[in-house]
DNA sequence: AGATTTATTTAAAATCATTCTCAAGTAAGA
DNA sequence: TCTTACTTGAGAATGATTTTAAATAAATCT
């Protein structure tokens, strides 16, 4: 569990900043339900709404230095657009599941993934950052419709 | 092993057409090294010192029509856009391990993965297309540098 | 084989997520 | 408190990918 003091003396550690804005990100990321991530502009306007006044370019920077830093996950869930989430531990650690056609998401959870991830990273003397299994699929409601594509 | 007469049959059967276009672009990846990808930009290069024009549009659409119909497989690699690959069943079937920092790619296989995947598309009933376990992490190299981010 | 229908291709313009630039602001450390 | 250099913000720039409209050409039907 990131806290802003740990993210601090992370960032000091690499001669990096803890700023205002970096906390609050974090905190966002922390109070988010399970299961629900973010995209950029998401957290954009959600930063708007609360008031705060953080820049598009500075939300990018934060979320690409967060998931280097192993604290967010990227997910590519099939849209446009990233989508980021905090990247928990073991017993929440799960994936995803997701339709090519509609792009609707499922998320699971499995032990064995994890290891095979950790024991690969390992075997190379990679520092593991986050392993996720994505699932390419069509549900069930795309498999009967007649759709293009 | 997608043949031209088997992309054929399956487009038909959606009420799509078989193009020159389509069937020179399956051929490239069926005669592609094990472990190689293309960019859309790679295959378009490709197929121009091959003397074949076709449109980079045309590219797009190809490239992401086969990756929905579960003939490749669409690989986010670190790098700014997509890979693409032959979904190659079992014994060929890998998955990537990636540098966060300098994005340098290592294959590895696992059975395990596959059984969890298809497994886990069967339960909800999903018809699973591919899947791809993806690992983040900072190799070696990476790890001694002091550079930014 | 020829006609018809409509998916597909092209080329260029448009879109849009993400990155970059640079001046101004501000953490960290001395 | 002072200095240094990392960060931020606003807007411009970039670049991958998609869209548009007209021309072309598979499939199907006669």
């Amino acid at each position: 569990m990131y806290t802003a003091a740990s993210l601090k003396s992370e960032l000091n550690e690499r001669g990096w900043r803890m700023t205002p804005q970096r906390e609050t990100i974090l905190q966002i990321f922390q109070d988010l339900p399970k299961g629900e991530h973010l995209s950029a502009e998401d957290l954009y306007n959600r930063l708007q709404k609360m008031g705060e006044k953080i820049s598009l370019s500075t939300i990018y920077r934060t979320l690409k230095l967060m998931a280097r830093m192993g604290i967010l996950r990227e997910l590519e869930l099939g849209e446009d657009h990233k989508h980021y989430e905090i990247n928990q531990p073991y017993p929440h650690h799960h994936h995803h599941l997701i339709c090519v056609k509609c792009n609707k998401t499922i998320e699971f959870k499995s032990d064995s993934i994890l290891k095979v991830g950790s024991k690969t990273a390992n075997k190379e003397g990679y520092h593991l950052l986050d392993c996720q299994l994505t699932i390419h699929a069509v549900c069930p409601a795309c498999q009967r419709a007649i759709a293009p594509l």
